[in-house]
DNA sequence: ATCAGCATGTAAGGCGTTACATGATTCA
DNA sequence: TGAATCATGTAACGCCTTACATGCTGAT
């Protein structure tokens, strides 16, 4: 029933930034907010075109030479629902581990099954976490200047996050042995 | 492509501690693991179903008068399956947090808002922390009793995360301020 | 010349949630 | 008697992923 589609939100709030095509949002998605949010061509452009009809955003021809290039711009009602969407209390948050998953019904088989799921896990985390650093550290440089401390916050989450899942890793493989 | 129907190995798994009927796959489910994996009844009924066609379980009547009630037993196959799913070293770990969505894009509006949306996420964060630890609680007294342990472990992972998560609340609320 | 990256979109299918529909039993 | 809980299931709908289809541009 309640309309969930949180990518308008996430479309709105990027736009609310800076002009952009549905390509461009695809990018800053992967690169900035990847790790708790997602988005893909066969959901972004459909979102731009269905909010473009009902006015929250309007497009403009931005192509160049013979590369088509659509650019979105925000309007003031999409700032509203942007805003409208922020002051709502209510908020999903959802973790889906399936190396959890696994885990929880690792008493099925041999336990160097369970210990090697958890060192796949520690890779994937550790490079993860790695990047997340690697962002927080431009971050820090300039906090003041507009929305890089909104960007720092979340990367900070990740970085706590990742080092708490790291520290559980080590104690985990422990207790399996 | 690749079918991903995890509820079928959630439900493969609790199979293989006992013998269960669909309400109480759920409830296993609500208690559990939920934090980490969810299932619904309209997820659920259907895939005991299908299971049940391709030989994976078996259903067996286990009415108590006139409630009905058709517990499901795992097959050989099923275990297999199980097996097989738990040694693929692939696993969809997935972080899908509005909250720090809401937080990326926080710039729109005053940072009351989203100090406001902070202390929302840490109040139920917080209560959940309180559940786990009650359940950690108890695992930790037989730890050598069959399953107990993994039950524990992905508990755990659940207590350090959430810890984790409070303590960059605290630190994110300090810089928004 | 060819490959990676830029750029827009559609179509099919899968998965899951929510709401609905139905009925029994237990306990206050 | 009424509410909560036990118990099974279906239907509609929404959202997202994956794959496909197409074409330009810039660098090697």
């Amino acid at each position: 029933m309640a309309k969930d589609k949180k990518i308008d939100m996430v479309i709105l709030g990027l736009l609310s930034h800076e002009d952009l095509t549905g390509y461009d949002i695809k990018k800053r998605i992967d690169t900035g907010i990847s790790f708790f949010w997602k988005g893909s061509f066969g959901n972004i452009y459909p979102a731009l075109k269905d909010m473009e009809e009902e006015g929250l955003i309007s497009k403009k021809d931005t192509s160049v030479g013979g590369r088509e290039r659509i650019s979105y711009h925000i309007n003031s009602s999409g700032k509203s629902a942007l805003r409208k969407w922020l002051r709502e209390e209510q908020a999903s948050n959802e973790l889906r581990y399936e190396t959890l998953l696994k885990l929880f019904f690792g008493g099925c088989q041999d336990k160097k099954v369970s210990l090697h799921n958890i060192e796949v896990f520690e890779n994937q985390i550790s490079s993860d976490l790695k990047i997340l650093k690697g962002f927080a550290a431009k971050l820090k440089q300039n906090l003041d200047e507009a929305d890089h401390l909104y960007f720092y916050l979340t990367v900070s989450f990740g970085i706590e996050a990742y080092e708490a899942y790291l520290k559980w890793c080590k104690k985990a493989k422990e207790m399996l042995k």
